[in-house]
Parts: C-alpha cells; sequence; structure tokens
DNA sequence: ATAATAAATCTCGAATTCGAGATAATTTAT
DNA sequence: ATAAATTATCTCGAATTCGAGATTTATTAT
C-alpha cells in the first residue's frame, strides 16, 4: 500500500496536471478557433494534410474518437469543401476522406502560424525542459494506458 | 522568430501531452463511473466535503465551469440526495450548496478509493519525477494562462 | 455454397458543456 | 433617493461526444 504521502503527490499531480492542461487546451482552441475550425476538425485535417487520404475508421483510431463522432465531424468538414468522401473500390464498406485543394490551402496557411502560436503557449518552458517532459509524459502515458 | 526545431518540439510537446492526458482521465473516469459519479460531480462533491458549504458560483470559478453548467450538475447531485441547495439569508441572490450526510457518507468512502486508484494510474513516475513534473507543470500552465 | 462472423459506416438519442440572455437582488454613483 | 451598473442564478438552444444498434459488405468456417 502507497503511503499517505506518496497518494497525496498523486493526487497533486493530478490536479496540478488537470489545471495546466485546461490553460493550454483554452489557448491551442483560442487558436484553432481564429481558422474557423475546432480541435477536432483540425485534427481530422493535419492528418489528411499530413499523411494523406485516411479510411474514415483509421481516422478515429488515430485521434482516438468513436466513429460516430467521426461521422458528424467529416460530415462538417465535408459541408466546409475542405474534404470529400471517397469510395473505396477494393472494399465497398470503406470510404475514404481526402483532403480538397480548399482545405490543401487552408492547412499549407494555417499550420505553421498554428506551430508558431504553440511555440508560445509552451513558452514557459525551455527545450531541455520540454524534452524532458515529454519523456516523462510518455513514461506516463503508457502505463496508464497498460491499467 | 522561434527556429523549426524548438516549433516541432513544442508541436511535439503538445501531442504527447493530448495523449498522456487522454489516456489517463481515461482511467479516472473508469474510476469514478464506479462511484456512479462523473468527474464534474465529482469535482463538486469533492470541493463541498472538503472545503464546506459553497455559493454555487464560487463552484464554477473553483472547478472552471460556466455558471449554466454548474446550475445542471448541482441539479444533478441534488437530484441524487448528495446535496441541497441553501439560499443565503444575507445575500438572497445567493444559493449555497450544502453536501448531505449521505454525500458525506458516499465521499468517505470512495475518496480514499479514489485516491489509490490515482496512485496507480500515476504509477509510472516515482516521487521525485512526479514532483519535478508539478513544479514543470505549474511554470506551463501559468505561462499559458497569462498569455 | 451457405451460414455465421466480422468490419466499416451511419443513425439515433442521451449526456455534457457552453454562451447569450432573462430575472432578481445588491451595490455604486448621482 | 433614484438610477445605473454589477452580481448570482437560471433558462434555453446549439455544439460535441458517446454508446447502442442498424445496414451493408467482406471474410471465415462448415
Amino acid at each position: 500500500m502507497a503511503s499517505a504521502n506518496e497518494q497525496d503527490l498523486s493526487l497533486k499531480l493530478f490536479v496540478v496536471l488537470s489545471r495546466a492542461v485546461q490553460s493550454v487546451m483554452k489557448r491551442v482552441e483560442e487558436d484553432i478557433k481564429n481558422y474557423g475550425l475546432n480541435p477536432t476538425e483540425f485534427a481530422v485535417l493535419e492528418l489528411l494534410f499530413n499523411k494523406g487520404d485516411q479510411p474514415i475508421q483509421k481516422i478515429g483510431e488515430k485521434i482516438l474518437l468513436a466513429s460516430s463522432s467521426i461521422t458528424y465531424v467529416v460530415d462538417k468538414l465535408e459541408k466546409k469543401k475542405y474534404l470529400i468522401r471517397k469510395p473505396c473500390p477494393k472494399d465497398r464498406r470503406v470510404t475514404y476522406a481526402s483532403i480538397t485543394p480548399e482545405g490543401q490551402e487552408l492547412m499549407s496557411t494555417i499550420f505553421p502560424e498554428h506551430k508558431e502560436a504553440l511555440q508560445e503557449i509552451f513558452g514557459g518552458l525551455n527545450a531541455e525542459e520540454k524534452e524532458n517532459m515529454i519523456k516523462k509524459l510518455k513514461k506516463l502515458g503508457f502505463h496508464a494506458q497498460e491499467l
């Protein structure tokens, strides 16, 4: 059994993590909202922009979203003309999401801006601190995932 | 202007942070769901349990929730008999949320269990790593908040 | 070859959160 | 003392996410 101090330390880490993430995400959302997108839409476009066409199923796996939610987001992006659905000829169960030229143009403009915004948002830490935090967060994330 | 490497590091930190938090939160939600609560309900009860009666307004400030959302959560907890609303006699605009004996009993049972669960979820890091992460997350959070 | 199983996508309804605005009470300024 | 501004809470509708289940297609087992 963990000592009271160890437990309190974990509790504190949980609280501090929640707060910090809330502050960070708020800024990130503000940034993305400037582009007329929400974080999920941005994540989907970023995936298609950087990794090419994806089966709708795969998108859900990569950005950790339920299939019904993906349908919703892809619908919205299709209405905005940033992507189109393309049926897969080999497997008629599958539909690809494919970024349009409009989507490409949008992303090639805003992705660099987004990276600058992230650079500012994470400006509280220097490079070494970021490297270290990445390492520790991976450890933490893997452990939590495997429970 | 930040170098490409610095920007990529921030982007990577953002991605890793998002993933890690997603894994952690998923476990925490599973834990809390066992108690028949969602994370927001738990946060409200925890506040009342540890800090005593609170004006509804204050709850929103402490757990960072919009006033309309607080009304919704307090309604739910009141239906579950874990808290009651008490009008403030000094200022008739104010309503206190007050934990009931049932709520006290619930929290005194599940709060220790919750701390044990957190101890497991954060078990990927040792005490020193947690201390360090708390320090860095505070830096990160304050910086992001002040932008 | 047929039946059972699995996989991909979608539909639907519920849960949660937000923002805008309504209402009522208090405080501040004139 | 009255008017104006502020504060606390709530109502309402929109946005987003989920899970359960429906539908269609493909794969596996008999």
